[in-house]
DNA sequence: GTGTTTGTATCGTATTATAAGATATATTCC
DNA sequence: GGAATATATCTTATAATACGATACAAACAC
């Protein structure tokens, strides 16, 4: 059991080594984590943030400041609730957030088109959904 | 084509967001891609530090400096080569960067063995390991 | 409607991280 | 022995990180 989880982190970090962008803006460890809160979590504000990276709601407050001088996000106001911000990524911070946790779109095709057959390919993908589907809602300890 | 490419990183982001570890000691973005490197390089030095995270060899020298202080890597010296260091991860490295870059074992844990069947599983690993294989020497653009 | 709570923002301050130029040293190569 | 190579250190500069204190507006409590 232990032998197969460590062998699925193993080929996990391997392939994630190998086909990662490589050419990055330069961008901090936080600044990527709160881009990733940002665009998976529903209607995030300053409070959820903070909570999420697990700072105080003032230097959260302070991140989301320089992310938004970076252009990477921008902020509206929740209807219901007007002292709510709620963060939304900007088409250059979803591209940055892009290039910092996704897979190289082109050594994907490369992989993927020119190394596989249509049906190797057919079964990776169908594996991922999956796992992905299996992972969902996974609770903390 | 483009919608496969854009399927498996969608996947594969919400993948690693659902099974990531949570607690998480405080570390750069650039110590951990450091400590990467020392990982899956075969005898880095400061030398192979510097270009593979695109700093001058001095700060690459610093990170490392500092990285030796916190105890996550220690050096050597090749004995072909008496002025080239060779770095390598302790074991409080190895732990650091396995839980800033793999999957969470309690979390791979249930989604393996209590929500998979057998077969299941084995597809999972199986298409892990095709496409490990396959991204072998990808080549950058 | 006044007082309290909640969500966010800003100011001040402190520490650490990041980066590179200048310079130094030890080893290897020729 | 001199040049090249690999690393280390010192100095200096800027940016990132973090939080306490304070402020304020919207929402809620009664």
């Amino acid at each position: 059991m232990t032998k197969e989880i460590a062998l699925l982190n193993h080929l996990w970090t391997d392939i994630y080594y190998q086909l990662r962008y490589i050419h990055q803006e330069k961008i901090t460890h936080q600044s990527v984590r709160i881009l990733q809160v940002i665009q998976k979590e529903e209607e995030a504000g300053i409070k959820e943030v903070a909570e999420a990276i697990q700072v105080s709601h003032n230097t959260a407050s302070e991140h989301i400041k320089r992310l938004i001088e970076k252009k990477y996000v921008f902020k509206t106001r929740s209807s219901k609730d007007e002292r709510k911000v709620i963060l939304r990524l900007s088409d250059l911070g979803i591209d940055v957030l892009y290039r910092h946790s996704s897979l190289d779109e082109d050594k994907l095709r490369q992989v993927l088109f020119e190394r596989m057959s249509d049906e190797e390919r057919q079964r990776i993908l169908e594996a991922f959904t999956l796992l992905k589907e299996r992972a969902k809602d996974v609770h903390d300890l």
